[in-house]
DNA sequence: AAATATTTTTAGACAAGCCTAAATTATGTA
DNA sequence: TACATAATTTAGGCTTGTCTAAAAATATTT
């Protein structure tokens, strides 16, 4: 009513889904996935892959799926940055725990203005990580390239450091918080279970046994 | 699409705009008060208020104006408390210029989370109120009442305290701007021209001469 | 009191975004 | 290659929130 944003928070959300998508992939992206993540059906996706298709924010094509634009993906890069300085902001300033900041990220995403995101930015100091450990996107629109590892894959008896999850979900937040696993802290990978996956990782004081569906979403840096 | 929020933006907004009209006037609010305010058409209004009538916000009665129940009522104000939180966010913490905020918390004011308030309330340490001089409604819902007068009616050689605006225009604040009068300044009464309602104050150094127009829309304190 | 002007409501339309059910196209398998 | 299955699109419908134009009610003048 009050302000006439160029893009809906509908278009952003499924710019930035098809963004997120077509990382994982280098295929055109499939309107059975865009639902998947959207939790939405695929009748609805298509009438919007249409719209977004005659605004020239997609390439689209019947039944081959859909690619972004140059356009297109910088909006949704630009509606990634906004979601992880948000983030941040609510981590860092509000003290939020990272398993609480997404949800309302989501929302706060859709903010019109542009010199309100570069004064969050410099209000934050310019973070280049989210409290999830995923980069935040440039005001040029360029995403630095993390070089994580997963746990899973650490190198028996090697040092690394917490970086990153692969699961967002707050059960899986929460799950860590239990066993203080958080971002920055050390960890060297004792055992390889090789029955099962399962390993077993010195963090601080402590020995923890991590399940091998634990570790393949966890991100470490090699120190 | 990720969040389902109570009420809509559309719907808030115009709670918020009828709480506001019915605090200028003891009477019913009007279908046309409510259409320029919101910068809508008459008949959009008539659609909402069935709506809102429908959900107990407010009682209608046709051709008689409209007025908020109690439910209506706590909607508004919550939304006026997040507003002017958001404008101390955006005024204390990014620096913003008073005359640049209230567009922006027009959209941050529709986030819904409660905690969110919260935690922005606490770290703005608990203002009371907003850069505009307007108290911030508290969590319990209570307004305080401002004994602010208009800096037209302040008494030859008194003294006040520069503390609240009648006009939120842009316009408005940026002329403020350029004239140095900022909340919190003394502000004395030297001379009152009797012919156009003009008057000459005294603030910090200077000497300034306000037309009738403007010494209307400010709000003062008296010490 | 009647005529006129203003306010408010109704009627009908439209765009955005979603849905279900049915039709169509693509893909994988016997 | 033909059939079965899965993916995708189309058709038609719904809600929200807006609009214009016309009708109805209320208020103001004369
Ligand atoms: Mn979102
Ligand atoms: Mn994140
Ligand atoms: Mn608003
Ligand atoms: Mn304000």
């Amino acid at each position: 009513m009050y302000f006439c944003s160029m893009y809906t928070f509908a278009e952003e959300n499924y710019l930035k889904a098809i963004y997120k998508l077509s990382e994982l992939d280098t295929q055109a992206v499939s309107t059975n996935a865009i639902a998947d993540l959207l939790q939405t059906k695929a009748a609805s996706v298509t009438d919007m892959i249409k719209k977004l298709s005659d605004k020239r924010l997609l390439k689209y094509e019947k039944y081959k799926g859909v690619e972004l634009t140059d356009k297109g993906k910088k909006i949704a890069i630009e509606t990634v940055r906004k979601h992880r300085l948000w983030e941040c902001f609510l981590y860092d300033k509000l003290k939020f725990g990272w398993d609480e900041v997404h949800e309302i990220a989501e929302q706060l995403e859709h903010i019109q203005s542009e010199v309100l995101v570069d004064k969050l930015d410099e209000f934050l100091e310019f973070p280049t990580h989210d409290p999830h450990g995923d980069p935040i996107p440039g005001k040029n629109g360029i995403v630095k390239k993390t070089n994580f590892i997963l746990l899973s894959e650490l190198e028996l008896d090697k040092k690394a450091i917490m970086a990153g999850v692969v699961d967002h979900s707050s059960v899986f937040l929460q799950y860590l918080n239990k066993l203080e696993i958080t971002l920055g802290i050390q960890v060297q990978l004792v055992e390889r279970n090789e029955y099962d996956g399962s390993i077993e990782i010195q963090i601080q004081r402590k020995k923890l046994h991590l399940s091998k569906e634990v570790a393949k979403n966890i991100l470490v840096k090699l120190k």
